[in-house]
This record gives C-alpha cells, structure tokens and sequence, in this order.
DNA sequence: TCTAAATATTTTACGTTTGTAATATCTCGC
DNA sequence: GCGAGATATTACAAACGTAAAATATTTAGA
C-alpha cells in the first residue's frame, strides 16, 4: 500500500522529507491562524489574554493548586515566564500564592473563588469559539486527527537522542 | 474502516464539541512541540532564532523582494512586528532595505548574498531536523494529515463573520 | 553528627518576539 | 491642494527563553 510501491503513481512528486516539511508548516499554519483568533476574543471580550487563560485552565483542573515548576511542566512554557503571569493573575486577586509548610522553596498556586467564578465564565465562551471555528470538523475526524497528532507527538518527544 | 461505521464502539463517549476542543489542545501541543525542538537546534547551531529563520525563508522565495507589509501577511505576523525583526537580520547584513523609486513609502526587503548562503545552510539542516522528528509519519499519513489540515484552515479562515 | 557539595525551586535580568495603538510620511483620487 | 487611505515605524505592555542569582533542601563524607 505504501507510494513507494508504485512507482507509476503520479503523487510521488513530493519525497517523505518534503512532505514532512510541508506538513509542519501546515501544522503551525492551523494553530497559528487558531490562535489568533481566541487570542483577539478573549482579549476583546473578557479582558484576558492567551497565557493566563492557559494557566487558569490548568489551574482549574488542580483544586489544590500546583507549583509553579509543575505549571511551567504543564504549559511547556520556561520556569522564569510563569513567574511574570501570575504576578499579572496575582494583581487581579485571580490566583494566590500559598507557602506549603513543608518545603519553603517552593510556592502552591491556585485559583481564587473568584478566579474560578471568571474562568468558569470564559471557558464556557472559549468552548463556544473553538466548537464554531472547527464546526466543518466532524467528531470521526477530529478523532482521526487526535490520533494522528498523538503518534507525531510520540514520535517527537522520543526523539530526545541529541546529536 | 471508519469508526463511525461501528455504532457499538466504545469510544462514542465525547460529543462533537468536547472533541473539537480536544483536537485544538492537541493541535497546540503538537506544533509546540516541534517548535521548541526547532528553536533550540536553530539557537545552538546557528544562533538564529525561529522568527528570523521564518523571515529568511520566506525571503528567500522572493528572490526581487518584497514590501514589509506583504512579508506580515505571509508570516501572519503584525506589521509593526516585522519592523524589529528585519532590524535585526539587517544589522546582521543578512537582509537590506531598498528604497523602491516609485513610492516613497514603503521598503523593499530582501536577503543579501550573504543572507543567502547562510540561509541556505540552515534551511538544508532545518528539513533534515523536521525529517527526523516526524519520522514515524509515513508519507501517505503526512498528506493525509495535511488534507485534513487544509479543511481545517479553510474552514478558520471562513469563520470571519463575527458576532 | 556536622559540614560542604550537589540539587531543587523560584525569581530576576536581559534580549527577542508579539500585538495594539498612535504617529509620521507618502500616494492618489477628487 | 486636500483629505482618505496606505505604508512603515515607534511606543508600550505582555509573553517567551536562557542564564544567573537567591534560597532552601538533600546528600555524602569526614
């Protein structure tokens, strides 16, 4: 079944290496023209911009809240950026820092009752928007994509080995 | 073949809008992925960052140049944006503004020479890298992807009607 | 045990990238 | 020539990555 079976087909024009090439910049294409568009709505609508609405969401999902190292881990975004979000989040009274008393390097981060009410409100907008945006997708491609997507990530984070 | 075609499977659990959510997430996570890979190698062997290899390449399609505000557009980047980035590369003397004759207002930009050569190096080991991490995608499930992608981008892009 | 080195956690400092908004300059239709 | 629109830059704030610094913890060795 493999093209390279069938040496008359007229869709070998593009070797593997071209057509992986192609399909990254398709990849970051989509995501970046994805993007954009939550970006400008969560902005003109609630006032928020991407990564806080990122840090909120994972912080939700944590009802006893996380450190910022599993954050940074979470949101495969660098140590010293959280810092500066949760300042920002911090100065909204949406999240707080809490010293476990265990370990005092650390902090645990967690949404306020108020962070949660605001996140509650702007995820159920953002599922909105990303259902509209994606509506020409159906549930059997959007798995098919799933699972496609899933075998590239595999496949990237195990190519750790460094040159 | 199709999963739909099995109205007994077990994996009927998410409703369309939960799964487009999901793709989007996992759309997010694939493209950061690779893109953290393809900064680092980009740093540490060339000590270019990934806006600026962007920028080269797209340069270096357009070998009479073009204007700043067609390059923001193919990049999807804001105009005042690529003002820094060519300042840069510029001072670099990898990329030179040109005065066209005819208006005053705006630039020609283009890669010099040198720009050239040193992108051409970078971009041959830039497909070799991208070849190595998607690997475990066949050409085949590259296109297809790729199909699927394409609908989705499509189908982004004619959502403009906004509420 | 006690101290020094190694490790872990976060913040700070710095440079680049990003978007938005405001500004300066220029073109073109009228 | 004037005003609307185009083009690029500047100014500002947020985000991002890396590296270094500041603390705190753990481990190893005497």
């Amino acid at each position: 079944m493999s093209v390279a079976n069938k040496p008359r087909e007229r869709t070998v024009a593009h070797p593997p290496s071209k057509q992986r090439l192609r399909l990254w910049l398709r990849l970051l294409r989509s995501s970046r023209a994805i993007e954009a568009r939550l970006r400008e709505r969560l902005r003109t609508k609630f006032a928020i911009t991407l990564p806080q609405f990122d840090v909120m969401a994972t912080l939700a999902r944590y009802e006893n809240g996380i450190t910022m190292t599993e954050l940074s881990r979470h949101l495969m975004v660098s140590n010293g950026n959280v810092t500066g979000i949760i300042d920002r989040l911090a100065a909204e009274k949406l999240v707080l820092r809490q010293a476990p008393a265990t370990d005092r390097r650390s902090y645990i981060v967690r949404l306020t009752p108020k962070g949660l009410l605001h996140f509650s409100a702007i995820a159920k907008a953002h599922e909105e928007w990303v259902d509209e945006l994606l509506v020409d997708i159906g549930a059997a491609e959007a798995e098919s994509i799933i699972q496609q997507l899933d075998g590239l990530v595999r496949s990237v984070r195990s190519g750790d080995a460094r040159p």
